[in-house]
DNA sequence: CCCAATAATTCCGTTTATCGGAATTTTTTA
DNA sequence: TAAAAAATTCCGATAAACGGAATTATTGGG
């Protein structure tokens, strides 16, 4: 009989076994990841020979404990994600120490956003509405609201077409996304005013590369008390603009020397 | 029949389709990944399929366009060298520019070191002996033999052991590797004259964070009159040793971090 | 707007690679 | 040095993956 909860099939079981070596900053024993993974021990062990054999993981020869390999480094400076939120570190960081509140870099991927990095504040209360990792339907939430905005017409109408129902969830509807893309249009930067969670706002700019494409938003999140148009507009929104241009530079640089 | 040319199991061909894909930076549709994987539509449709469903891919539901998925960039980010090679980007950036030359940066796996960045800096004339993914035996190459310095006794007799005959294929032994760790014990950074090409000399120095952890080598290369042992001393090394420096506190401030 | 051509997806009988329990070997611990 | 634990290999049973063919969807003229 095969286990309830196995995936099925056995790139599945691989990228169990992957999710628990990712977990796993200093690498598993074999009996670690029969633990974690709940697979069989030959299962295991034979998923991990096949990763070892395309270097998705390394064991280290002396103390056969298992890590995340090379070639999953090597694949991962080409998902573009990875870069992004590895390179606006520093951006995000002056951000957080600046404004004291929570900073998010999100990125599109297809008509959800996901959450790519998180920066916490000195503010003592905070707002951590998204994790790393977090979806969310375009739209919902500061930083999705300004990758939605800068999409065209067309692309906004599929993705409120796509996203009915799961945008429903949040509250959002066609005609709440088009108000909050004519806010968008007139300030250059869009808002989420306490959609889900009460007393908390935000404010997030897209981040768009010389050659137009969309990669990325910045926003910041805090309470309603912190948000204020004042400070908004002589702190956060400086800030956000300055850093997302500065992103958007690098990332221009990049994909140039990429071509050489 | 089974083609000749497949790997064996399900997960080789799994990667076999990522890798397509991590050299298809705007994606591929499905004959495309077809004709470059040389699976079968059915069997590259029923892996794309299951990578899908751990996010490992993306598929562009309007355009049915297959990507690098969200789950892949998540994961990466706990593989470390991915960091390491990110954050090392405005420090080399910093290298190459000052010295004009090719910087490198190396971090040990097991026995091998593999080149994860490198940046080339002005001077019309270049040494590009390693390219990102390289992957040499510690001791190879200035980066590497300033990882293989770093190393335990214990552990420099297990890497000579283990890599005897790919040492030998680069023309080091035992006896070289040795004599090159005297050097750099009395001057705090390795060397590589000539070693896989004439005329071209490259000095590397470890990057070690606060915690003793062994993370990375820089290493600087370029042509023999450029690397007198004045301008070593008062350019090359000065450099190598600040960065390295830099990365260092960095790394370490992230582990911290980490652990919150 | 319809039809042809191309691409994507599903179906299905066959075969093979994967499965897990048990046996074996290696490593660690007492 | 023996006992215990962990890692690895073996093997028969079987589920899962295979690919060719059929089906469905999409695209690009005319």
């Amino acid at each position: 009989m095969t286990n309830l909860l196995a995936p099925k099939g056995s790139i599945a079981r691989a990228a169990r076994v992957l999710d628990v070596l990712s977990l796993a900053p200093d690498g598993a024993d074999l009996t670690e990841i029969v633990a974690q993974s709940k697979f069989s021990k030959t299962t295991t062990f034979r998923v991990l020979a096949s990763l070892r054999e395309v270097n998705y993981v390394f064991q280290d020869p002396s103390t056969r404990i298992y890590r995340l390999g090379s070639k999953l480094a090597e694949m991962a400076r080409n998902a573009e994600q990875v870069n992004v939120s590895a390179i606006a570190e520093r951006g995000m960081a002056r951000l957080a120490e600046m404004s004291e509140d929570t900073v998010f870099l999100s990125v599109p991927e297809g008509a959800s956003s996901i959450c790519v990095n998180r920066k916490v504040g000195a503010f003592p209360i905070r707002t951590l509405t998204l994790d790393k990792g977090d979806r969310r339907p375009l739209g919902v939430g500061a930083g999705s609201l300004a990758l939605f905005c800068s999409l065209s017409e067309a692309q906004r109408a599929t993705v409120c077409r796509v996203n009915k129902n799961w945008l429903a969830e949040y509250g959002a509807t066609e005609e709440s996304l088009a108000s909050e893309y004519e806010f968008f249009q007139v300030n250059g930067y869009a808002r989420n005013r306490g959609g889900v969670v009460r007393g908390m706002s935000a404010i997030g700019v897209p981040v768009i590369t010389a050659s137009g494409r969309l990669v990325a938003a910045l926003a910041i999140g805090a309470i309603d008390e912190r948000m204020k148009q004042e400070r908004i507009e002589e702190l956060i929104l400086p800030g956000l603009k300055r850093e997302a241009r500065r992103l958007a530079d690098r990332l221009n640089a990049m994909e140039k020397e990429q071509n050489k």
